[in-house]
DNA sequence: ATGCCGGTTACTAACCGA
């Protein structure tokens, strides 16, 4: 099975087009992405990949402005989203970030997540999720905002750094820094840092992770401007 | 050192996103 994430950037807009084409290429069975939109780009793309065989598709409900999760796949699955889980006492409600889908015993948690400070209620949502999902074949993908200080950006300003290493400390394994535990890829860059940084992830649990063939980045996309992320992509075994 | 930028649109000002 192949599985891919990447964010569009504002919903696609009028680059909806070569984002599709790019996204097909990859024949991949479950896709997710973040920074969907329900707007025009959005059932143009949806039409897209109905057309090629994506005829299972969710994302949670949001105002057309919003930038939000969606997944699409060939293979029939049960999806959930996470909305009210995520209220936080200090910064209130907000859209739903996470986008489970489930294709018989296979848990696969899209991720989209916020941006500063807004991080934290998701990250925790994921740290205390039940423990049978970290012994069962899951995965947590997609932007995370963040990664591991002077390894997956040049200095220490990620605020969310420490989250980050508690899930992997909690046994979730970072399916390409265990396969590449020197390189460095950057899936976003910041002109104005001037620095590159790896946000987008896919985290497995052991179980799942002994199950995947290949874990890989393509830079091509970022690079040609078609959005401002690499997109992702797992082979399993599945 | 994130918006002063830049992309998007129930558009041409307001929103969102490292």
């Amino acid at each position: 099975m192949r599985i891919l994430s990447w964010n569009l950037l504002h919903g696609g807009g009028s680059r909806i087009e070569r984002l599709a084409e790019a996204l097909l290429s990859y024949n991949a069975d479950v896709i997710l992405l973040n920074e969907f939109r329900h707007n025009k780009a959005g059932a143009t793309l949806r039409e897209r990949l109905t057309d090629v065989g994506y005829a299972y598709q969710s994302a949670p409900h949001a105002e057309p402005r919003q930038n939000i999760i969606f997944a699409a796949s060939r293979i029939p699955f049960d999806a959930t989203t996470f909305p009210g889980q995520l209220s936080d006492p200090q910064l209130g409600d907000f859209t739903a970030r996470v986008l489970l889908v489930k294709i018989g015993a296979l848990n696969i948690f899209g991720v989209y997540m916020p941006s500063m400070k807004y991080k934290r209620p998701v990250f925790d949502f994921l740290l205390k999720l039940p423990s049978h999902y970290l012994s069962e074949d899951s995965l947590f993908m997609g932007d995370l905002n963040t990664g591991r200080h002077y390894e997956d950006e040049k200095g220490a300003t990620f605020i969310s750094a420490p989250q980050f290493d508690a899930l992997l400390e909690q046994g979730w394994i970072d399916t390409w820094r265990t396969r590449n535990p020197e390189a460095r890829e950057f899936t976003w860059y910041s002109r104005g840092y001037n620095n590159g940084f790896r946000l987008d992830h896919a985290l497995a649990s052991p179980s799942l992770n002994s199950k995947i063939k290949d874990a890989f980045y393509s830079h091509q996309e970022r690079e040609d401007g078609v959005t401002d992320h690499s997109l992702m992509i797992l082979d399993t075994d599945h």
